[in-house]
DNA sequence: TATGAATGAGCGTTCATTCAT
DNA sequence: CATGAATGAACGCTCATTCAT
């Protein structure tokens, strides 16, 4: 699935990878930006240091990447790629289901995701930085927005008064609370246990403002206590 | 109030400000320091141009800070300084109040001191990267645990079977979601609307994650399906 | 005499001189630039290179000058003034006289110029091409313009029809005559021979197309042959 | 016709080319070698851009030169030549003309061989700072040198004290002066004037120091005053 | 033989830091 | 103490040249 935004000419590979020779080459370089991000940090990488880590030279590095900036911005890309694909992935699988186990995959899909190679998702949240990223987050964000939204939709058991602004706050919270989870260098166990907890949290976040489906007649007439006062906020605002 | 980890000293203000003089100097430079970060960036920010803009000459910031990395250091840690006080100020000023304000005013005070001045916000989250953060960033942590730990425990309506897990992952998602919320540059509209969200689903989780006090006795009888599973989450970690 | 064309400023020196120090730092790396160029050529020419030879860090360098272009350009904008500077003095020394020594004193002038330091001139000559030079010789061209049309129109025994294509001509025929000679690398003695010849050339052509003056009623009456096809070369034009 | 003096070995062609394909390519390289100076100047003048601009690989251009510097110093013979092969044939057209149609035909032949296609001219004035072209101009410069002396040689209508230094300085004159009009980048209409004022310039240096030839003994008894002093200027050298 | 991807020395330029004034 | 000119290591990037295919 294309990206809505295309990004900047000048911020994509300079060669379009045609043999395996060039991919090769491509993965090693990618693979080594992360390995130098990670043992320098961003401000101490240089294109050199990459370039020998990828076992090539400068000149092969500048053939793939203009400049320094495509070299994260394809990285990052990359990235955010692999994640909306994963993401979509879960959506798919999860149409129809209720909207519990809906929350529960989203949360363990992302979690998953960014906890796997912990090191590397720190490396690229640090890299930001060398980033006019605005695109490829908006772009990325676009993307997992339509996703959501979609199997929301799908939801048997649920539906929304204003489920553009419920998706949007759920997807923050998500991406939010792991990244913060992850900046606090939580031990493992502890991590899970957030983990959980955000699980629970979500899901209790859309039982309260989700409207009795068509299928659940009775509780339209019982509101909870909480459900009010969301379905006002929505209103409200 | 000290902060419990000391941080390394190198990092600190060669000199501490004991004159009006030097306290306007050091404001001066902060500003600046912030002023240029908004206007370049964190990559193009350059200790003569933040000398230029404070209006005093490099070597006399090298007085104050020895290092480029000393002065972001120090930036960041009063800011961090400033809100965990408004964090601490809001929870001293919501002790027995019920749990539902209690979170209210948390995600309020949070997003308000996010969002007064976003670009110096921005600036702030950018600049990050500079710096061996990690430190700063968990005294922070730590203050505004114990902080909201300690108003949570004076809930008049509410205890928690691990306060710890629930505190945690309640400012994970507070502290997550504005950054996401700020990331994604949504309208100000939009914003409000998440903010309110964001309140429902905190509110939501506590109520879910509550056990019934002993103030009310009633709902320990009655558990919701979603405190079943809460309670049971928690228990399993 | 200030020039027509100011200079783009992002050629200019960063900082004028304001103290001797600084004035001699300046004359230093000027002086080098031309060993450097001399030595290696302009192609081999390097900041680095300069700077060494100057005994002051690139660094230095570049506050004084914002790049590279910038060092050429001043260099040129430097010599062509001390140049120009050098013909209107000539021409003013030579308001008056009669049109032959006018032609020789000029001669002799940009002659000297040209040949006492040779090596800089051959070294000028060749660093001209790193530059966008068109405005820098476009004001010297036309400062001298203006001082030698001035003279010959103050010469008693002659006036022109066209003095400003003749006088345009004559210029060219001057710089470019020099220049080729030098191209040539002539020894010294042959040199003097041309020098000598340009002048006699200078002269014949400004004998053939002048107009008989006021003070030679004479002449007037019997144009030789060479005169009349000069009038009729311009008045075709 | 071959130069007089061999150029350094590994400044030619390493192929000579011996069939039409080769011609093709050299033409090609050639042809680009001058599109590539006049678009982007000697500076950013790359062996790729010129490779891909004539339709070929690097690796074949540098089969045909085997460096950079080499490509300029056939581009320059090449061009030299076709000059040099230019003003013979006037030279050869003229023997036996007077003096003055002489003149007149060279400068004629000269400045339109440099006007015809300005921009290549320009474009090879500036290449020439790649090089190492004392040899190449002096090569060219015997050649001119020996064509048009014999030229004047057998002018029926005048003879010489010296035709070798007035030859030299005649030559440094035109080829001087076109140079430096070039550079001052004239409008057509004043490039035309100064092209008519040179030949008359040329002319009236012809005549001033020509001896009166055995076919016109009468001008022998009575030279004019520009002829003596012209005379005693060459007898003094 | 032609190709063009790969090489890496070397360039122009920046900027944190020092220290003479 | 304050200043800001001077420093020079280090960076991003280019491009002449080579050589495996």
């Amino acid at each position: 699935m294309p990206m809505e935004t295309a990004p900047p000419r000048h911020l994509t590979p300079r060669r379009r990878p045609r043999q395996a020779r060039a991919t090769a080459t491509l993965d090693a370089i990618f693979e080594a930006t992360i390995q130098v991000l990670i043992a320098v940090g961003p401000n101490r990488l240089t294109t050199t240091r990459v370039a020998e880590r990828a076992g090539v030279s400068v000149g092969t590095m500048y053939q793939y990447f203009p400049h320094k900036q495509a070299l994260f911005y394809a990285l990052n890309e990359r990235y955010l790629d692999a994640l909306a694909e994963r993401v979509e992935g879960t959506c798919r699988a999860m149409q129809g289901a209720p909207i519990g186990q809906m929350v529960e995959a989203l949360v363990a899909t992302y979690w998953s995701a960014k906890t796997e190679r912990p090191e590397v998702t720190r490396a690229l949240y640090r890299s930001v930085v060398e980033l006019d990223n605005g695109a490829l987050i908006d772009a990325f964000a676009r993307r997992v927005d339509r996703a959501t939204a979609e199997m929301f939709a799908s939801a048997p058991d649920a539906t929304f008064a204003d489920l553009q602004t419920v998706n949007l706050t759920l997807l923050a919270s998500i991406f939010g609370t792991v990244r913060s989870a992850f900046e606090r260098n939580l031990p493992e166990l502890q991590g899970e246990a957030v983990k959980r907890q955000l699980i629970t949290m979500c899901r209790a976040y859309m039982e309260t403002v989700k409207l009795p489906s068509h299928e659940s007649e009775a509780a339209k007439k019982n509101p909870s206590p909480g459900q009010e006062a969301a379905l006002a906020g929505i209103g409200k605002s």
